[in-house]
DNA sequence: GTGGATTATTTCCATATGGAACTACTTGCT
DNA sequence: AGCAAGTAGTTCCATATGGAAATAATCCAC
């Protein structure tokens, strides 16, 4: 049995292949961040909202993420030990807290970018520019749909 | 702040699509699924490849899907007790365990795929038939080509 | 302004999952 | 035949992560 037999074989046969390219191109990538760097998941997750968008609270971050607050409220708390994100009481409501990135922050966050970008580019050499435009539209039109499609 | 709005600024925008989809169209349909039927994750990749094919040793499934032996050790285990599959010595090395599906084993997979075929249809709802294709087309190439781009 | 409902975050607990050591069996070499 | 090396599968352990309860602060109705 080949690997790829059951690409022709399954019934859902974009979602499959959806699966399929996390499964192997994002898994191993993210174990070797986790490797190397020590940040994990959740962390990466925040990070690049943080790198994203100043003054959010972890709440935003669990609606954008769709991530259970504890996890967030974890990946916080490890994220302002490495002194890669600061974290400060809301003045005007004391429950939340203000997250903001820092200068390391962000320099880590580039740089796993830059490795995951050269990663991606791997992949994506298979198909010319006009192909990879074309990938981009569609999978673009899905997410950008997300609330139609999407159940809890 | 937008949920989607990091879309447009990502420096990986095929892998974060593909990130975006699976954490929120994989995701919440596999959490389902646990509830639901009580198969996990590695359980179920097994009974995809068993369904697929007959007898398969747990090291087939292992190189398939590229999960460590312990998690599918697991999963075999777990699944017998369910009886969806049957494992049986291997006449010619007793080291080896021949898989296969049950009757359930098979129907609990077709139920699934089912339910998943219809959870996929309402995401791809927004693209026309000739869309579809494309984008299968296009994530096939990048699968199939996995060999050259997959990084343990 | 007081008490009950609401919201943000954290803590507690259960479980899924990966890494690495371990066991059992087979193969190949002499 | 006997032993070293290789292979299949399992067990042990550490940790990532989700669900739900607990905590802390605020808001709202009266």
């Amino acid at each position: 049995m080949k690997l790829l037999d059951i690409l022709d074989a399954t019934p859902i046969p974009v979602a499959y292949r959806l699966s399929f390219l996390t499964n192997f191109w994002r898994e191993p990538l993210l174990r070797w961040m986790e490797r190397e760097t020590g940040l994990i998941r959740p962390e990466l997750t925040v990070l690049i909202c943080l790198a994203y968008q100043p003054d959010l609270y972890a709440r935003d971050i669990c609606e954008i993420t769709e991530q259970p607050p504890n996890t967030v409220s974890r990946a916080v708390f490890s994220l302002v030990e490495k002194k890669f994100i600061t974290r400060t009481r809301d003045q005007a409501d004391a429950r939340r807290q203000v997250l903001n990135i820092t200068p390391q922050g962000r320099a880590q966050h580039d740089d796993l970018m830059t490795y995951f970008a050269a990663s991606e580019s791997r992949m994506l050499s298979t198909l010319n520019a006009q192909e990879v435009a074309t990938l981009t539209k569609l999978l673009d039109k899905l997410a950008r749909d997300v609330s139609r499609w999407h159940r809890d």
